[in-house]
DNA sequence: CGCTTGCTTCGAGTGCGCTCCAAGGCGCTG
DNA sequence: CAGCGCCTTGGAGCGCACTCGAAGCAAGCG
């Protein structure tokens, strides 16, 4: 959650974590699979998961096997986590990064998808404050601030 | 949706759709699980289902059988609509309207169970409004308006 | 060295919230 | 009175998004 928003402000930086000029690969930074479940609240078998899924591109792996995820992979992640966390469905989240994989012709197809999760996002808002309204009111009356109506509902 | 917002300017009247002399049964209002369930965007096998959970009392039925919603069933569903929109599980809808049947003495538990959902609801703004700022940029992004920064994430 | 902790695999299992089925009844319209 | 659509039931089934299990390998530490 924390870490989510740090993983944000990396926005800006975002050029020079996909410079990547293979000369100096151990210099990047190079997270487990613990510390980016840590970081990103998903739990490592989800990891696991949205990267057999193809949610995630085939992850680096250390000498022994074991993931090292790239700040890219973690960034996208980032990304992923909080589209999943506003409701998209996970096979939306897989069309966009296939359209992703695609490259540059797709760019417009990928809008259209973030205009409509947008939409949603929106209409999420809307739906929460005017839900929020009411529970105001039924806590104000059970506080005893508000006479009370008349039974459960 | 739009019947949704019509059934809770009924809080007002609340007071009113309760009383129940028990002498003029025919009068008032009695919807149709059809009505019911276009009016609250719940399909008529959720209504059902809703009922044989116990979310709803037993509804009353027709001479031949059939369901016929009071207005306080609506009202009622209004409200159960708005926790499962805003994402309260089922279980806690269920431990709600248990409490409100064993009357007054709950009404303290079911203040905080209102409570920790509104703490909920409110984060989950906070998420959305978050996610909504990301969305625009990369919308933006995608429109040609802002300098893009390398590929997909 | 042994111990602990964390990582690997992939298929099977889980929990939630519906969603559907089949077979039959009700009731309005033409 | 035929036809049509909406209603009834209990239980089974489904889709989604994880979540777990079991067996085994690897790294770090006193």
């Amino acid at each position: 959650m924390t870490e989510l928003a740090s993983f944000e402000t990396e926005l800006r930086s975002c050029w020079e974590v996909f410079r990547d000029p293979a000369g100096t690969p151990d210099r990047r930074p190079r997270h487990t699979i613990g510390e980016v479940s840590e970081a990103s609240g998903l739990t490592a078998h989800t990891l696991r998961w949205y990267e057999r899924i193809g949610l995630l591109d085939p992850v680096d792996r250390s000498a022994s096997g074991q993931r090292r995820y790239s700040d890219g992979d973690l960034h996208r992640l980032a990304f992923l986590g909080r589209l999943r966390l506003t409701g998209m469905p996970v096979a939306d989240m897989l069309r966009y990064v296939e359209l992703a994989r695609q490259g540059e012709r797709t760019s417009a197809d990928r809008r259209d998808l973030l205009l409509a999760h947008r939409e949603a996002v929106r209409q999420q808002i809307a739906d929460l404050h005017a839900t929020l309204a009411v529970l105001d009111h039924k806590i104000d009356v059970y506080t005893g601030r508000l006479e009370r109506c008349a039974s459960s509902h």
